[in-house]
DNA sequence: TGTGTTTATAGGAATATTTCCTATAAAGAA
DNA sequence: TTCTTTATAGGAAATATTCCTATAAACACA
């Protein structure tokens, strides 16, 4: 049998939108007793299929009105200059995304900020302090349209 | 007093973390009865400040493997013409995140296919038939470093 | 075909958690 | 001071998870 069957999809489908619905809730959605769904859902997490559940906040309650993407290029395209690049930039706390691509950069990265200020102190003394980086190119995200967790099953 | 306080930070920190910590176990790690954490958390609910709980889930193990953002460009800036682009962008489950930002183009949009095949299905099809589209321009990942839904607190 | 094995399911019982209720202590207002 | 408000604690009821046993269907194999 495959890792993930049609019964393993509903039930990622419906904790992907709300991880706090219970074993019962989901059992009489997909017509299943709770046995069933219980098991599914401890294997799925073996599986490492459900790889964790996480709580959404509201960043700009939070104080973190500004976000940014920077397309970052390296001075040298070496796989010991994207592992140091890589290493570093990952213990960045303000850094929610990053990601290596094709193209004209080397890698995309979404940053999270409370305003200008702060993100111009951590563009200067976090990001472009790191070793190896020739160019950064910074994005300003005006209006954010659609951020979704949620992966097609 | 404030809409979170240091208390609240604590428990919307460990949350982020782990939807599914118990009170009892909030309650250990900031040294506070459950009453008073579970009524934290039902307030930072009411007032919004916590969005939602969700799964997250392996991509790849259910068949998601490429990740694509696209750099997109409509043919006039009018506020009608990003509300119509908006909205069908929304409509589209392939497009996990969309923001508009500032610069040479109007969107940054992440998507996620299962090939390249399936994207260039989507992009023919779905995406770049959305009216008012002028230029669109893809990016590959071709590693994922980090992402993170864990906004500083 | 028949028998034993595996796999998926159901439902009850024990355990754990959430939710509700009452009570206490500290801080601030009249 | 005295009353009110706010944050907390802990017990009890309601709910959920987890564990256990049992049943039914699918499958392998002699």
């Amino acid at each position: 049998m495959a890792l993930v069957d049609a019964t393993d999809r509903k039930i990622l489908d419906l904790l992907q939108q709300d991880a706090h619905l219970t074993i019962q809730d989901i059992g009489r959605k997909i017509n299943l007793s709770k046995t069933p769904v219980h098991e599914r859902i401890k294997r799925l997490e073996r599986e490492g299929v459900i790889e964790r559940y996480v709580t959404l906040v509201d960043k700009k309650k939070l104080g973190n009105s500004l976000m940014v993407y920077c397309q970052v290029t390296l001075d040298r395209q070496t796989r010991d200059a994207f592992t140091a690049f890589e290493v570093d930039v990952r213990e960045l706390p303000e850094v929610l995304e990053c990601n290596r691509v094709s193209g004209t950069f080397d890698y995309l990265i979404k940053i999270i900020s409370q305003d200008m200020d702060t993100y111009n102190h951590f563009y200067q003394e976090k990001l472009s302090v790191i070793p190896g980086t020739l160019h950064i190119s910074s994005f300003f995200v005006m209006s954010e349209i659609k951020n979704s967790t949620l992966v097609p099953v």
